[in-house]
DNA sequence: TTGAATCTTGACTGATTGGTCAGGGCTGCT
DNA sequence: AGCAGCCCTGACCAATCAGTCAAGATTCAA
């Protein structure tokens, strides 16, 4: 607690460079998300960032490498969110919290959803460790959960995995085709109001689906 | 009838244009799925068409051009097979055939799928115009639809709009992540069981979480 | 067969862009 | 003040790529 100001000094020497970093990553998130890999360039990215581009390539040096850790770093905060799958809890209150984790994370991380979403369309060429392992195993953790529940009796028995994809599918849809989402809602974002009732829906809708009852767990 | 003959000859001289132009286009909406418009160049099509690159500028004569066609050719097969969607049927029939049409384009249509999404989640700087007129009509129409389905008490009150994103989402997921899935189901393709069973369980739960019986209308 | 229209293509060009580099600046410690 | 380590950046280069062009090949009607 006393190293406080020792802290501050040596991380306020070294926060040059992980501020930087920051910010050239939360650059790039955007403008790999708005134009795709090929169609960013380190320019746009650095106009973005507010820096020269030669700076840029001081922190990364190459292109893919910032893209690497861009789509790294979406990963690691994507699984993170969805550690809220707690098997000890009721299917009801499993789901929803998961639903509206993960439609929350739609809304705030949008870029970032984007960009995993065209990783994953051009066939995961960065990150595909990543898919066969990690996602592998949360994947195969989650399904066994939802098969003890049909086991249990307290859901209806259908094929966890594509319930798993409906919920996967229906939440990132809010940010990766937030643009047609938004054409439809009269060029207007969403409000907080249509955020909370699209929540809701695809909670209840959910719920309902596999035979719960979405009034037990509100 | 009987014009069978000089109609054939005519067709046959031109048809070297007609069949170099879907051909071009076949190509190009692979690699534009692939890579995305940036990340695909004319000479990666023109080896994929199997054809010189100065030759896809006979036919087409910008990229841009190509990329058009080739969005508007997406747009016009979805929504003709969106027109299953009667308002005449019951809503179970209804609601399930426009998903198994949907799940059955994402199999035929994958590469498509994946330039549309691409599209939008760029923002939907070519098909813009689109996005304003047709889909918006066609969506206003469905949730008139949906909304009559209500006031009859057909189905649960819930708001039409999310509902189908909820089911484009879902479908469509199948063609988008069909890279994801696929390795999640040990690097092969879905067989014909699975992209029947899913097909099911995603009219099942969509069904059930409205209030339908979907026995009803197997 | 002829000739006009359509189709084909190798070679070229200008523009864009990822990446380099050398030299200059700043910060904080002694 | 002096210096060492990090940070910054304008100018440049090589590679890539969309698009052009002029000359040749093919097709088909008369």
């Amino acid at each position: 607690m006393d190293q406080t100001e020792t802290a501050a000094k040596t991380i306020a020497k070294t926060d040059i460079r992980e501020e930087n970093e920051r910010l050239i990553l939360d650059s790039a998130e955007y403008v790999f998300a708005e134009h795709g890999f090929r169609g960013a360039t380190m320019q746009m990215i650095a106009d973005q960032a507010g820096l020269p581009k030669a700076n840029l390539h001081y922190y990364f040096s190459a292109k893919e490498t910032l893209y690497r850790r861009v789509v790294e770093r979406i990963f690691t905060i994507w699984l993170g969110a969805a550690e809220s799958f707690e098997t000890s809890e009721t299917p009801e209150r499993a789901l929803r919290t998961y639903i509206a984790r993960k439609m929350e994370m739609s809304r705030t991380h949008r870029y970032g959803s984007k960009v995993w979403a065209n990783e994953v369309m051009q066939g995961a060429p960065i990150i595909q460790d990543y898919l066969e392992v990690t996602l592998r195993d949360w994947t195969e953790t989650r399904i066994e959960a939802i098969d003890r529940w049909i086991a249990a009796g307290r859901i209806d028995p259908i094929n966890p995995r594509w319930l798993l994809y409906m919920i996967w599918a229906t939440t990132q849809h809010y940010a990766d085709f937030s643009h047609q989402i938004e054409t439809l809602n009269d060029a207007r974002p969403l409000s907080d109001a249509q955020w909370a009732e699209a929540t809701e829906t695809v909670s209840r809708i959910i719920l309902r689906g596999i035979g719960l009852d979405p009034e037990a767990s509100r």
